[in-house]
This record gives structure tokens, sequence and C-alpha cells, in this order.
DNA sequence: TTTATTTGCTAACGAGCGTTAGCTTTTGTA
DNA sequence: TACAAAAGCTAACGCTCGTTAGCAAATAAA
């Protein structure tokens, strides 16, 4: 790993639990055993870390989606292999997640206007399937935008307390929350 | 509306949209027409506002949840209440909301801790209800603690895109989201 | 061994931060 | 009208911030 890499780690680390804008760059340092002046041999600004980090998860969730996409299998099923995807990447790296997931917002233009449309194509993706699975009749619901951001919110806190070495691994804990939204708590 | 109530509206509605590191006093006070320095004749400090608006909404929410423990009816039916009341105090106050789910960490100690504690508890809450429907077999599920999670999560974007003058009340939003809680997407 | 590259240090810059002291103006009350 | 309280202003404090310039050490390649 080149030490811009673990310049990026670490400040992931401390974007997340701190978030971006209580976060120094002397803190930075400090966490490397380096001064912070020394950071700049390797990256550009402060808010270069963050670009890399969100757009770097951005185009894991799209991959891990485009594989999805493909498949041709009823619309329960696919979005079962959906929220799967989109667990496995969450929960590959917590901390990166939270910070694609609660600061991107500190990004400025015109970063944040290209990371507001690759969000928003993402959730349409979301969108298309459910669309599809009301269009079958396989779901009963009525509105899907209303679904799909209840569906995300419902997966995108997972990060707050996943840890790698407890007792369910990401496709359990895939299974169980598409068991929830899908059949709900009364027919789970 | 004293002045002192007004920096805490306008402070929160800034919170939420810049988060709170990155609020400055001069862009509170400019929002509010005065100088910087003149926010101290009625405020004791940034944080100050931070932590009023924090345990303000905690109260809410616990007000709220106070009057559904009381009822004597299923935890179905039980579960339904608590999310309305979740609901009604989450559409309240929108940017209030926010603050509170988003901006608490930014509390120091013993403040925090105090916070965390009540959080804590507030969830608790909602396990035993869960618990209860488990236990009389009203609900399929095993682990009470992720379906509250989830549950939750659920719920705590609604501030990020709801506005009163759409044409979903809370009620109409608390029925919704019950409904696919406990049916899921295919018996909705 | 020479040379180039990577990595790091020191010291400082200009700017912005939360906050305070002291004073003036406005407002409400008797 | 007189007076007290509330509200706001100016100017500055001590501090921290992201970042830069210039230089030195370590590392790797030739």
């Amino acid at each position: 790993m080149s030490r811009k890499e673990q310049i990026d780690q670490v400040a992931t680390t401390l974007f997340k639990s701190r978030g971006f804008a209580a976060t120094t760059m002397r803190d930075l340092a400090l966490e490397l055993g380096i001064e912070a002046g020394s950071l700049y041999s390797h990256i550009k600004s402060k808010e270069d870390i963050l670009q890399r980090v969100c757009f770097r998860m951005a185009d894991e969730f799209n991959a891990a989606f485009d594989e999805v996409k493909s498949q041709d299998v009823p619309a329960g099923e696919k979005l079962r292999l959906a929220i799967a995807a989109h667990v496995r990447v969450l929960t590959k790296n917590p901390p990166a997640a939270g910070v694609f997931l609660n600061e991107w917002r500190h990004l400025s233009e015109p970063s944040l206007s290209q990371f507001n449309g690759m969000r928003h194509a993402y959730e349409e993706s979301f969108r298309e399937i459910v669309r599809e699975g009301i269009a079958t009749g396989e779901f009963k619901v009525n509105d899907e935008k209303f679904v799909v951001l209840t569906l995300l919110s419902s997966l995108n806190w997972l990060h707050m307390w996943y840890k790698p070495e407890g007792k369910m691994s990401p496709d359990d804990i895939a299974e169980f929350l598409s068991n929830l939204l899908l059949n709900g708590l009364k027919n789970f």
C-alpha cells in the first residue's frame, strides 16, 4: 500500500468518527506519526482525500449493481440480489461507507453536483426494479419512490455497527434485511 | 418568540444544512442581520445552542412515546402507534430532527454521555414492543435488536425530504411505513 | 557510487475561528 | 419623563486552521 493510500485510509476513519469538518490535517498527521506539512508531499488538499473516498465508493456501488442489472429474474429475486450487493459493499469497508454516506456534502462544486448525479442514478436503478415488481403484481405497494428511499435508508445505517468479527456474515445480513423488507415483521 | 428562540431556530436550519462544525457564528449572525458578537447577549456559547436543540428533541420523542407505552393493545398495533408518534415528531420540525439525528456527536462531555443514554433508552423502548410481539407469536422474526435498528433507520431519513405542503400527511406517511415494515413489499 | 525519487521536517503565511469587554442604542415600564 | 432592561455594535484577544516554501534525510535505481 502506497503512502498516499495509507493517508486516505487513516483519513477515512477520522472523517467517519469526527466528521470531515472537525478533522484537522494536524490530527491526521499525528495519527500517521508525521508532521502536518509532510502530508502535502502526497496529497493535493484535504478535500482531495474526500473526493477520492467518495467517488471510489460510488464506483464500487455501481460496479456491484451492474452485475445484478443484467440478470433475468423476477423483481423480488432481483431486489434480493441488489440488496445483497449493496450490503456487501457497505460491509467491505464500513469507514469508507460512512464517509460516502455522511460526508459527501462537504464536497465543493463541481464535484458535489457530479456526486449527486451518480447518487440519483443509483437510486433510480433501485426504483426501476421496484417499478417492475409493481407492474407484474409481485409487489403490492404503489409509490416506488417512497419505497426505495425507505429501503436504502434501512440499509445505510449498517456501517455504524457492523463488525467483521460478528456472527452474521454480510450475506446473512442481506438475507435478513431482504426478508424483513419483502415479507415484513408479520410474515418474516 | 424571544430573540433567543429565534437564534436557536435559525441556527438549527444552518446546523442541519451545513453541519455544526461548518457553521460559523458569523454565518449565523449574518442570517439574523446582526453582528457575531451580539449573539452573546442571548446565548452562552455555540454548543449551548446545539445542546438545547438536541435535548429538546429528545424530550419530544420521549413524551410522544410515553403516550403509546401505556396503551393496552397487541404488539403490532402498539408498534403502529409508536411509529406514528415518531413520525409525528420527525415531521413537526424537520430541521431540528436533522440536527438531533446527525449533529449530536458534536456535543461534548458530559452532555454527550447523557444524550447517548437517552437515545439508548428510547431504542430500548422500541425493542420492548418487538420482544412482546415475538413472545406472542405475532412477529415471526427472532433478532429484536437488529429489527429495531432497521426500523428506526427506515424512519429517520424522513426529515431529509419531508415538506409540510406535500400531499401525504404525517399520519399517511406513518401508515405507509407501518404497512411496509409489518407486512412487507409483497403483502403490502 | 552517483543520481533521482520519495518522504519528511521546520517555520511560517494569511485567514478565519469562538468569544469577550466596554460601550451605545433601543425598547418597555413606572 | 425618568429609568431599567434588552439588544446590538466595535474592536480585538488568543488560537487554530489549511497550506506553502525551502531544505534535509532516506530510499531505490543506475
